[in-house]
DNA sequence: TACTTTTGGACAAAATATGTCCAAACTACC
DNA sequence: GGTAGTTTGGACATATTTTGTCCAAAAGTA
């Protein structure tokens, strides 16, 4: 029954990048070598059971060549969401993050 | 020269602790001692250099007896910058997440 | 069945978080 | 200047989390 959502945007990171690698026909075994971790590693990745690191993530993007940039938003996003997964006001905290950067870009206030 | 921000909403959660406590007169020490952490932490987490944990937030908001949500969301809201502090993408990754909570929300999707 | 791919879990090492302790530096006051 | 109280800085210890290896079991495919 449980399908991936329609807009790509959508996509986990895991799902995102299970995707790009099953679009090219690849094992995860090749994948893997390329980012230097074992397989399982990127299995469970793939999964959400563990979390890329930020330059696994641009290995990725160069090694499937899609944009960088929203690979990394997708990727920086669900961190951002797990993080307040068990936050009731995640969407208020969310809201309040956005001012402040506002305010601090404004202000040049970078501290 | 350098000032605290006009609106409160616009402090550190570092910076909102030390307020309230000079505000009430207490000393690191008392207040440490109530949090069961040496002053010194106190002292590094009112100036942004150690991170409370979220327990303790819940117990300053209540030894100030301020709106617990509150200090709840400026503490979050800290935490999400401060993991996004070097990316260019900031305002990018918020946006999205929030398009994420949103999409979850309203398709019940916990994950 | 045989081969390939994917997944699960025990384990290990490295990195990070979180605290103690104590001395030095700052502040206020007499 | 001296003294008491407060705050800060840093060395150190311990616990937790992260990030990986390795290998066997499970699932998929021909």
């Amino acid at each position: 029954m449980s399908k991936l959502p329609e807009s790509k945007e959508m996509l986990s990171i895991g799902e995102q990048i299970r995707k790009l690698r099953e679009d090219q026909g690849l094992p995860l075994r090749k994948v893997a070598a390329e980012l230097d971790i074992d397989q399982s590693i990127l299995s469970k990745i793939e999964r959400g059971e563990r979390k890329a690191s930020k330059v696994q993530i641009v290995q990725l993007a160069r090694m499937f060549k899609v944009d960088e940039k929203e690979l990394l938003i997708n990727y920086l996003s669900d961190r951002v969401l797990y993080d307040l997964k068990d936050e009731i006001f995640a969407t208020d905290v969310l809201k309040v993050a956005e001012k402040k950067i506002r305010y601090m870009t404004k202000n040049q206030n970078g501290k």
